[in-house]
DNA sequence: TACAGGTTGTCCTA
DNA sequence: TAGGACAACCTGTA
């Protein structure tokens, strides 16, 4: 072994040098050599391939970090290596010579599994592994162990749990200078082709299949298609050139100008309170549109946090405080990362998960694909809301406003989520809320995994949030902070002309007013069928009336009170307690469900419902079906 | 057991 | 524009 260290330093999503811990630990071994490299992780890549937007962000990212480092020293650069890390390092630490790997952890279920793999491997090499925690405000394990081992279901445990693992730490400066990048070999690394090939994994969602054919051409070679570790451009990675259609620009230089440029409006900044700001608002936003840095790693949560208390004490006012202030954002940031860091990979899925609530939602998850986006068409009605909803084209124009600009530009605002996530589940479609992550996973450029299936399952009121009658309309809310209807005039410009009267409910215009604005409002053609120019649907339900539906379908589903660690949601028989209760969810006469014989054979044959998670159920469920039993003796 | 509080609802009334 | 009804969930504290 090298007398001296040899360093592999492993960007994955921490594609930043400010703020760095993992990467201040490799420069304080001193490194002979140092190779920044970024591997291409087949499940990310596929996760991320049907959406141009995302790959834009992250070459932005990775082309402005890979300058910053040649700016430090010119011999050096972001490497991009394509291959999988699994099958890719343990043959670097022979060819390079490596003494040392560091990371910065993450917490992701497969990050968890794959970072095993590789520290097996390096065991086996006798290369050191050195990583830190720097995605978060703290480190989730510590959290969770602060909480008693228990996920972070509330901001009070979180903030508790916060105050047992100590004070933030102060974000760390830039280095001034990077080490040398050592000799590259790679004859004894190349294999001649696929050496992207996913890895067998059934650890998360495989969201873009469907975009796979075809993309493996002009990768056969590890250095890339130049042979040069080259970061790759979007016309290299398959897509036409206008295939990224968002206006929003990645990359560590972007994020710290836009950090200034946030914390430089002190009262904007210290009096930030997240409820109070516009969903409609565009040109600018009404948030810092800082998030996408943050899942990137572009942007240090310590560094916004620092900056942001920095803020509130040059203000003279009284600032604002969490939950609702920017600080207050990052927090529940860190909470749901500490939940699933204590969760693990049933912190995006329902069955298995003993803090989220079993509702007999429309369009479940195949059980054997738990955590995909394989799932069970249990009626063609659902089946058509969710498509509609996914396009932007239900004919309520809020909705379908926001829908296309989370299309287009890959970003909606906060509020604007939960309106669409409250109408797509428990407030009008009751479609799972595991079909609304998967689109949300698809599209946004901030996608962090712990993140969206929290405020999935907040909305849908199935974990972290339970006031299911609270429940956004897509008219009401709409008319609060789209009064004049600009936010739906920009994104639905097919009712451009519209009165602002009747804009956020077009089916109330007369034949007269729809006539003046050069609008038809049609039968929806169907499901990828364009629909025709001058033309806009008719709202695909009364959504009064879904609103009873749907409350009631919750209130059931709460008495019942079954959680995805239950033994009759591990089986699938979970459904036959709301066989009883007519249909499911209370829908009218004439209204009911199709068959769900498919869905409930297709979970019986699921193969992993073990012992041991079974006794486990057991042994959980006996609070719910306690208050279940009260409940039934009182009537 | 009671009660207050919970980042981000809607609708009607005064 | 503010305040309460709506119908009623959870957690946390006393």
């Amino acid at each position: 072994m090298a007398s001296k260290a040899r360093v592999i330093y492993w960007f994955r999503t921490d594609l930043r040098l400010h703020d760095s811990p993992a990467l201040q630990a490799a420069l304080d071994l001193q490194p002979e050599c140092l190779w920044p490299i970024f591997t291409w992780d087949p499940h990310y890549v596929y996760r991320v391939q049907g959406a141009a937007n995302r790959w834009q962000f992250l070459l932005d990212c990775q082309n402005d970090l890979s300058a910053s480092i040649t700016a430090l020293n010119p011999a050096s650069r972001l490497f991009v290596l394509r291959e999988a890390p699994q099958t890719l390092l343990p043959k670097l630490f022979s060819a390079w010579n490596v003494t040392h790997l560091v990371f910065e952890r993450d917490t992701d279920a497969y990050a968890r599994a794959r970072d095993a793999t590789i520290l097996a491997a390096a065991a086996r090499a006798g290369v050191t592994v050195v990583t830190r925690s720097g995605r978060t405000l703290w480190d989730p394990d510590a959290l969770v162990r602060a909480n008693a081992g228990k996920p972070t279901m509330t901001m009070s445990q979180l903030q508790a749990a916060g105050r047992k693992v100590g004070p933030i730490p102060p974000p760390l400066p830039a280095p001034t200078s990077l080490p040398d990048p050592g000799a590259m070999p790679l004859e004894h690394v190349e294999d001649t082709h696929h050496h992207h090939h996913p890895p067998e994994t059934t650890a998360g969602p495989d969201l873009n299949a469907r975009w796979r054919e075809g993309q493996d051409a002009g990768y056969a070679r590890l250095a890339g298609p130049q042979g040069d570790f080259a970061v790759e451009t979007l016309a290299e990675l398959g897509f036409a050139p206008a295939a990224a259609t968002t206006p929003h620009r990645g990359g560590e230089t972007v994020a710290l100008q836009r950090l200034d440029t946030v914390m430089a409006d002190v009262a904007y900044a210290a009096t930030f309170r997240k409820p109070q700001t516009s969903p409609a608002a565009f040109a600018p936003a009404s948030t810092t549109l800082l998030s996408p840095f943050l899942h990137f790693g572009a942007l240090s949560p310590r560094l916004f946090y620092h900056r942001a208390l920095e803020a509130c004490s040059r203000f003279r006012g009284a600032p604002s405080a969490p939950p609702e202030s920017l600080t207050g954002q990052l927090l529940f940031r860190d909470m749901y990362f500490a939940a699933q860091a204590a969760l693990g990979a049933a912190m995006a899925q329902t069955v298995g998960n003993p803090q989220v609530r079993y509702v007999p939602w429309h369009l479940p998850s195949k059980v054997e694909y738990v955590g995909g986006a394989s799932y069970t068409i249990d009626h063609p009605q659902a089946e058509e809301w969710f498509q509609r909803w996914a396009a932007g084209t239900t004919g309520f124009p809020w909705i379908d406003a926001l829908m296309r600009q989370l299309r287009h530009d890959g970003w909606i605002h906060h509020l604007g989520r939960h309106s669409v996530a409250c109408f797509l589940t428990r407030g009008g479609c009751y479609i799972h809320w595991e079909r609304g992550a998967d689109v949300f996973a698809e599209l946004l450029l901030d996608h962090e995994p712990a993140c969206n299936s929290g405020n999935w399952q907040w909305l849908s009121c199935t974990a972290f949030f339970s006031q299911y009658y609270r429940c956004y309309s897509p008219v009401a809310f709409a008319q609060k902070w789209d009064r004049d209807g600009a936010f739906v005039r920009k994104w639905v410009p097919e009712l451009q002309r519209l009165d602002k009267k009747v804009i956020h409910e077009p089916w109330k215009a007369s034949p007269a007013e729809l006539r003046n604005a050069g609008v038809a409002l049609v039968d929806f053609p169907g499901v990828g069928v364009d629909m025709a120019p001058g033309t806009y649907p008719v709202r695909m339900f009364d959504f009064d009336e879904r609103r009873r539906i749907c409350i009631a379908g919750l209130k059931k589903a709460y008495e019942v009170g079954l959680h995805g660690d239950h033994d009759k949601v591990l089986d699938g028989t979970a459904l036959d307690l709301f066989a009883d209760a007519g249909e499911r969810e209370g829908e009218m006469e004439g209204q009911e469900l199709g068959s769900n014989a498919a869905t409930a054979a297709a979970a019986a044959s699921r193969p992993g419902s073990s012992s041991s998670s079974t006794a486990k159920a057991k042994k959980r469920a006996t609070g719910p079906m306690d208050r279940y039993a009260k409940k039934q003796k009182v009537r």
